[in-house]
Order: structure tokens, then C-alpha cells, then sequence
DNA sequence: GATGAATGAGTGTTCATTCAT
DNA sequence: CATGAATGAACACTCATTCAT
């Protein structure tokens, strides 16, 4: 006979708003953000179209805040407390870890993908991401410098387009391409190098 | 594919089925193709609406059309009568060939990236395009072999992702990223591994 | 939930429910009956959806309450008891009355006269108010044949269409028209003609 | 074989609007522009749901024209090229236009009538409106300074109130109100008064 | 060949109403 | 008594497609 306390009401919250962000991640990286209907994605996730927008304010609302909520998840998975250099362990962790967040988050990676191939829709993922990323490609650099590379700003451009080609050959095909033996490939290209 | 006289290409070219197709690659490349309209395709190519449907069954043969004709355009490029064997002034015509075809049909390969990144898309482009893409592979595999690499499948998967993921970072922002120096970073990267 | 009294509890009722029918009034003589929203009524009263229906069977028969309810309070300032006959001092009290309801109960009158306005809806004031309304006008046609006028019956029709005309005015800009000036021209208008 | 020519689908368009605006504005009268569904309205009209679209913008457009347009025809009715004083004969024509231009725009007249009793929508029929009403206004008074009142003021605001106020008496009831009567008690009124 | 008026199924979104707590 | 999560029908609006001319 008592309504609900507050507590209960906002584990309900997050609960429903978690289970329509993933029904609509799926469903935004497999048929893109045009191509998915509330409709569709409301039937993915069981709940009424009424209640999504409960939770959202617009299908718009709906994208960017996935978009947020995956980029701050996929930060997580690198140490945000070393001091900023990179030693050659480490590098070859950043490899791993990199791979690692695309395997697990292949639906984020091609909807982030697809989004960032459009031209003026970096709105939606922000500075944040942009400044994180400059981070990494300094503590790269940096790496690349500290062994001696012959052309460090060269080998960062390699570096980050054979990261980003493999994650996208990765996305168009997660079941069928062989992840784990071209992330091998890199670590023994760069151990071969670095020995 | 035999060559064409001026008069034929021109004729091509003020064709209202090319100006359509034009009107409307630029428009997938921009909004994808879910966000175009066939109202703003028509518009922009200055012709009704019927007229589109005179010479398209619909907007999905409209997209067909575009992918297998720009498809067409872009194997052109690659020299289709040598002997199935690469010398090394060849890899390097290669790149360069490559990447000269991403920068004069950016719209063209942003359509086609953001088309491959969906799963169970591939029917759009075809067989062709796979068995084309495996010869070259194959003819890469062999040029890798030759020139004694310890390991030419490790090669041949890092040179795909190098190619690759500096299309897709020039795609993302063709007016900032500096195609021709990573072009030279790859060439110089090989020539320097190669000598 | 400590146990509540049948006096306390009758109390919430009334008090809640008050809120929520003022609430409304100024809901519905704001923004019109059909584009005001339960959702933002219950916001206006400060009380949850639920409660609303607690009290009331549905908009519509919230809206009903309402028209009830501030009918019932303007017929109150008028004299219940008095004998059915006017005397001239009456007269211009009965107008004064008028204009004294009408500014008390601005929202009111504004959703009443645009309810009014509509074919077929007079069933949400019943024939009550007609009644009453008959009951005022006989006695002010009586008043004018007592007064000598040369047409009472014509004298009738400008007098109402020149309270209900003011009214209107009025209501449709309550900040800025004078209604006292208004009122006061009225009566002199019959001071004048009656003296 | 030929397509039509601009006039034909000139005059198309021309016929289709105006068949969707008088279905619009009756639907719009009856009802109030809120509970009006566009459904209705295009049912109503005998037309599709999507031409409404090819001519309107939005509902609110829709409205906005039909306002404006029926605006348009109003003033039509009232003589523009008069010397703008106005002679005893001209004020009795006055009156009588007045009530014709009612009569014969009941559904207009309730639309803009319930339009007005809300505040701040003036933008809907904007400035125009209330620069010719000013232009009666001050015609009027003169018109009544002429005519030697003891308080013109006061005069033009009995006047004023009068035919608003019969207005919206025979708006709320077109059917049973005997507009012709009143009319005449108008008249009769300023005659006895001005002989 | 060429036009654009016309269609209607489908889209994102709102909102009165219900109900478990 | 009181809450707000949940529903689904209805809403305004879009758009690929058709067709008379």
C-alpha cells in the first residue's frame, strides 16, 4: 500500500535505461542509426515505445547517450594512474588492451566507426575524446622517440593506420577474422623491431 | 576495356542518368544512405522526381548502380594486362595507385566503407569485387615471398591494415589529414625494409 | 504510516483536490482544454498522476468538475433570496456584481466563454445554468417594462450583448483594458437614460 | 504525353489548397485547432494525408494561412477608398457590414475569436489586423464627436462593446440567434439617439 | 523522355490512463 | 492516501513510389 521509496524507484531506472541502451546499441550498429526504428528497438529491448521516452528525450538523445556511456566504458580499460610513459611492457600491453576493448565492444566500435566516417558529427563524441586520444598518440611518440626510431612522427603514422585498419577489417567481420593472430603479428613486428 | 574518345566521355558525363547517380553519391557519401531522400537527390541533380524512376527501379537499385560503377571506375586504375607478378617498382606504383583512387572518389570510398563496416551487406558489391581484391592478395603474398620476409602472411595482413587504416583516417577528414605523407611513410617504410 | 483520522483524511482529500482543480483552471484557461496535459497539471499542483485519478475519473471529468464547481461559486454573489423583482438600485448592483465575478474569476470566464464558443458542448454546464440565466433575464426584462424603455424586449438584447461584449474585451487582455472605466461608462450609460 | 504545363499545375495546386484550407477551417471551427487531427482534416478534404504536406508546412502553417487568408476577405468587405469619415448613412452601412461579414464567415469568426481569448497568439493574425481595427477605431470616434455625444470615449466603448458582444452570442448559437433582429435594435438604438 | 501531384505505410513522439507497490 | 513506471492508441509528419499528363 506504500508507494515505493526512492531507492527502488531508481534501481528501476537504471536498470530499464541500461537494458534500452544495449536493445539499441545492437540494433544502431547493426543497421545504422537511420536504418533502426524505435519501433525495432523498443520490441528488442520488451518495453512499450512510451517508456523510452520515459528514459530519452529523442532517438537523437538516445544515440549521443550511448556514444557517452560506451566511450567512458572503454577508457576505463587503460591505466589512467601511470605517469605517462610508456615502457616497452607497457607498449605491448596497449596492444592488448586495445584489441581486447574492440573484441569486447564490437557494436560500439562500428557504430563509433560509422559515425566518425561521417563528416561533421564529431559533436557527438566531444572533446573528451579527442584530448584522450592526443594523450596516447604523445605517450606513443614519446616511445617511438625513446627507441631510437629513425623517424618517430613516421612510425607513430604507422603505428596508429595499422591499429586502426586491423580494428576495421575486425568490425566488418568479427566472426570470421582471425583477431588474436594479427594482433600477434603486431607485437612480433614491433618485437622484431625493438629487440 | 577499351578506350574511350573524348566525345564518349563527355556524352557520359551529361547524361541525366550520370547526373542522378553523381547527385546521389554525393549524397549517400554525406548523410548515408538511410538520410537521403530521394526528394534532396533529385533536387540536387536539378531533375523530378519521375525521371529518377525512369532510369532506376528504386533507391536500392540507385545504390546497386553507384557501388558496381564506381566499383568499375576504381579497378581501372590497376594495371589489368601485366603478368600477375610484381616487381618492386611495381609495390610502390601499387600504393601510389591506391591511395591516388581513395582521394579522387573520397565520396565514393566513404559510401563503401560505411556500406562494408554492416554485416550481411557484401551482396551490394559482389563477388567481383572479392575474387578482383583475392588476386592482388595473392599477387602481394607472392611479392612478399620473393623478397625473403621471414614471415609473408604476417606481412601481407600488417601491409592490408597499414592501406587500410590510412583510408579510413583520410576518409574521416580528407580536408586536414596529409594523404601524401603517409603515402611517403608507407614507401619510405618499404623501400627502407627492401633495400 | 501512522493511522490518520477520518477528519485528517477527509481534510487531504479536500485540500489535495483543490489544488489539483486550481491547477487545472489555470492549465486549461491557458493553454485551452485539449493542449493541456495531465502530466503538466499534476507538475503545476506539485501531486503525482496518480493522485489526479484518485479524485478524478478522467480529464474530461475533471474538466466538468471544474465548470461546475466555479459556477457554482459565481452564483453566490448574486442574491438568492431576494424577491425576483429589481429595483433600480439593484440594477446597477447586479451589474456591478457582474464585473466584480468576472475579474475575481478571470480563468474561468476565459475557458467557460471558449467552451461556450464550441457547437455542442453545453452539456458540461447543464441546464442549470440556463435556468438561472432565464431566471436573471426575465427580471431584467421586467425591470426595463417597469422602466418605461420604448422596446424592452431590444432594450434586453443590447444589455446583455453589451455585458457579455465587455467581458469578452476584458478577458481577452485582462492587464490592460479598464474594466472600471468600462463598468462605469455602463452605468452611466443607464443613469443617464433611467434618471 | 506531354507533362503539364506550369499553369495546369498552378491551377491544381491552387484548387487543392483552398479545398484543404475550407476543410481545415471548418474542422478547426468546430472543434479548436488542438483537438483537430490533421487525420480529420485531410478525410474531410477527400484528400491524402501527404498532400496536406505538399502544401503546408505544419498544422501550425496551416492555421497561420487560413488566418491570414480569411483575414484578407474581411477586410474586403469594408470600403479601403473612403475619404475616412464617415457620414451618418455610412455608419448604419458600417453596422450592417459588420454582421454580414459574420454571417457569412461564422467558422472564421469562431476560430478567431477563441484564438483571441488566448494570450500572447496576436502573431497569428499580426500587426495588420490591429492597424485596420485602429483606423475604424478612430474613424468611429470622430464619427461620434460629430454627432455631439456628451462622452465620446465612452460612447465608442458601448458601441464597441455591443457588436463584440452580439457577435459572440450568435458564434455560440449561429442556428437559433436571430441576428437579423438584433441588428435592427442596433440600428433602431443609434437612430432614436442621432434623430 | 519528363513532370510533380498524389498516395499511404511508416516514422518519431505524446499523452490519457492503469497499476504494482 | 500516494507514487511514478508502464502502456498503446493516436498524433504530426516523412518519404519511396506511382501515374496521369
Amino acid at each position: 500500500m506504500c508507494p515505493r521509496t526512492e531507492e527502488q524507484f531508481e534501481e528501476i531506472r537504471t536498470t530499464k535505461k541500461e537494458l534500452i541502451m544495449n536493445a539499441a546499441l545492437e540494433e544502431f550498429a547493426e543497421q545504422g542509426y537511420h536504418a533502426s526504428s524505435i519501433n525495432k528497438i523498443t520490441k528488442r529491448a520488451g518495453v512499450s515505445k512510451g517508456l523510452l521516452y520515459n528514459y530519452f528525450e529523442s532517438k537523437e538523445a538516445l544515440l549521443k547517450e550511448i556514444m557517452k556511456q560506451a566511450h567512458d566504458k572503454i577508457w576505463v580499460y587503460f591505466d589512467p594512474n601511470h605517469d605517462g610513459v610508456l615502457t616497452n611492457e607497457e607498449f605491448y600491453y596497449f596492444i592488448e588492451q586495445n584489441f581486447k576493448v574492440v573484441k569486447e565492444n564490437v557494436n560500439f566500435w562500428r557504430l563509433f566507426s560509422v559515425t566518425m566516417l561521417k563528416p561533421n558529427v564529431s559533436q557527438l563524441v566531444g572533446k573528451d575524446f579527442e584530448e584522450k586520444s592526443e594523450h596516447y598518440l604523445s605517450m606513443l611518440l614519446d616511445f617511438f622517440k625513446r627507441n631510437k626510431c629513425d623517424n618517430p612522427e613516421e612510425e607513430l603514422i604507422i603505428f596508429s593506420a595499422l591499429i586502426k585498419g586491423i580494428t576495421i577489417m575486425f568490425i566488418g567481420n568479427p566472426e570470421i577474422l582471425p583477431l588474436k593472430k594479427y594482433e600477434t603479428s603486431v607485437i612480433n613486428y614491433y618485437k622484431k623491431k625493438f629487440k
